[in-house]
DNA sequence: TAGGATTACTACCCATCAGTATGATCGATG
DNA sequence: CATCGATCATACTGATGGGTAGTAATCCTA
C-alpha cells in the first residue's frame, strides 16, 4: 500500500530469457508488436515448461514482470495465446516447404532439408504449442485452423515421398503412413527435448534422418560400400543426458 | 424430491461402451475389483477424448451413472486416476518385452515383436493416458515412478537394437536417437489414431516396422529387383481416413 | 500546460471443479 | 424384524483462475 511498485528483486530469474520489453528500457517505446511478440513468446515459454493447463495468465504476466490486464491488453484470450503460439512455430515448417521447392535436387534430398528444418521447429520454444496443443483447448473455429495448417504439412510430406518413389530416390511404400511415421518421431522430440542439451535441434533431426534413410535392416550390397567401417565405431552416443 | 431415483432413459448412450457394472446387474456384485477397474476404463476412455484437464470427476462419474463420491469411493485422487490409466497401458508393453525374451530369434525379429505390441497398446483405451501424461500434472512421487517405467521400456528397446547390431541382424547406428525415433514414431500414435478407423493398431505398427526395416533409400542390391515396375504403381493407400 | 490517447494496475466477479461431511439406502445376517 | 456394514447420493466448501470494470499513470500534441 505504501510503495508504489513492488520491489521485485531483480530481472526476472528465468534462464536469461529476454529481459521483457518493460522493464528492458523504462521508456516506453510503444512497439506494441514487439509487447505482443513478447506476451506469445513467454506464453511459449511457461507453455512448454508447465503444460498449457497449469499456467495461468498470472504465470505469464509474472514472467514478463506486468499485471494479468496488461497481457490481456495484447492478447484477447489464453485460447488466443495458445493458437498464436501454434502458428509462431507451423510457420517455420512452412517456410522450409517453400524454400524447398526451389532446389533441383532429387526428392529424398528435398524431403531431407524438410524434415531438418521440421526437427529444428519442433524442438524450437513454439515446438511445445505447435504439437502438443490440443484440439480439445480450442474452439472449434481454431481448432479447425489449426487442423487445417497441420493438414497441409502432412500433404507436403507426402508429396515428397510420393515424388520420391517417381523419381527413384525413396523405396516404393505407402506414402501415407510413412509420413505419419516421419512426423511422428520428429514431433515426438516437443515430448523429450529441453533447451541447453548436448544436442540442438538440428543434430537430432539429422540422427533421425540418417536412421530413416538406411533403415535397420543391414544393406546386402553395401557390405564394404557405403556404411564401410562404421559397424565398428559405436559408442558415440552423447552422454546420456536427453533420457528421461 | 419425488422420484428417489432420477429416471435415466436408458443404458447410456456413448458409443456401446461397457455398461457400467452398477446398473448392469442391479444386484451389487461387491466385487470391488471390478467396479475399481470399470472406472479407471471409463476414465481413460474420457481422458482420450477430452484430454485431463478438461475431464471433470463429475463427468466420469456421469459415464458410470453414479455420482462423484461413488468414484471416490474407488479411487483417491483424480491424479490417482491418471496414473493408473498409465501403469495399464504400460503393463502391456512391459509383458511384450518379457514374452519376447523367451523367442530365440535375431535381436531385429525381437525388436519387431516388441514394437507391433508396442503401436497395439499405444492405440489401445490407454494409449493417450500412457503416452501424454505430464509430468507436470503428477505428484513428484507419481511422476518420478512413470519416468521409471518409460525409461524401463526405453532401455530395453535400446538393449535390443544394441543386441541387433551384434548379432548382425541391425545396422549399425546410434542405438539411443534410434531408439527415440522408434518410439517416437510408435507414440505419436496415440495423437491421431480414434478407435473404429480402418486399420487396427497392430496393422498401423506393422507399416511403420516396414518403413523402419527398409528404410526410405532404395537398396543398391535389388538395383532393378525390388524398384524396378512398382515405381508406378502407387494409390494404393487406404482411403485417407486417418488425416486429421 | 491542457487534453486526448495509449498503456498499465488495483480490485473485483464468477464459473468450475477437486474433494468432503453427512446421512440415506440396501443387502445380508441373526 | 433389527442391526451392521458396505455403498451411494445430496449438498456443500475452498481454491483456483479466466476475464473485466474502473481508474491511474504516462506520453504526445498543441
Amino acid at each position: 500500500m505504501s510503495s508504489r511498485r513492488a520491489p521485485r528483486p531483480a530481472v526476472a530469474t528465468h534462464n536469461a530469457q529476454r529481459p521483457s520489453p518493460w522493464r528492458a528500457s523504462r521508456e516506453r517505446l510503444r512497439d506494441r508488436e514487439v509487447k505482443r511478440e513478447a506476451v506469445i513468446r513467454a506464453a511459449a515459454h511457461a507453455f512448454n515448461r508447465k503444460g498449457y493447463h497449469n499456467t495461468s495468465l498470472d504465470d505469464i504476466a509474472a514472467a514478463l514482470e506486468v499485471t494479468k490486464p496488461t497481457v490481456y491488453y495484447y492478447v484477447t484470450s489464453k485460447e488466443q495465446l495458445l493458437f498464436q503460439c501454434f502458428v509462431a512455430g507451423v510457420e517455420q515448417i512452412r517456410a522450409a516447404f517453400r524454400e524447398v521447392k526451389r532446389l533441383n535436387v532429387p526428392a529424398r534430398e528435398r524431403l531431407k532439408a524438410v524434415l531438418r528444418h521440421y526437427g529444428e521447429a519442433v524442438a524450437s520454444e513454439f515446438g511445445w504449442c505447435m504439437v502438443r496443443a490440443e484440439d480439445q483447448d480450442l474452439s472449434p473455429a481454431m481448432s479447425g485452423h489449426i487442423k487445417a495448417l497441420k493438414s497441409e504439412i502432412d500433404q507436403g510430406i507426402r508429396r515428397l515421398i510420393r515424388d520420391g518413389i517417381q523419381d527413384g530416390s525413396i523405396l516404393p511404400c505407402d506414402p501415407k503412413m510413412t509420413a505419419f511415421a516421419l512426423a511422428g518421431a520428429l514431433n515426438w522430440i516437443a515430448h523429450w527435448y529441453r533447451e541447453n542439451q548436448s544436442m540442438t535441434g538440428a543434430q537430432i533431426a539429422e540422427a533421425f534422418v540418417t536412421v530413416f534413410e538406411n533403415g535397420l535392416r543391414p544393406r546386402a550390397s553395401a557390405a564394404e560400400g557405403s556404411t564401410r567401417g562404421s559397424a565398428r565405431r559405436r559408442a558415440r552416443q552423447p552422454a546420456a543426458a536427453l533420457a528421461r
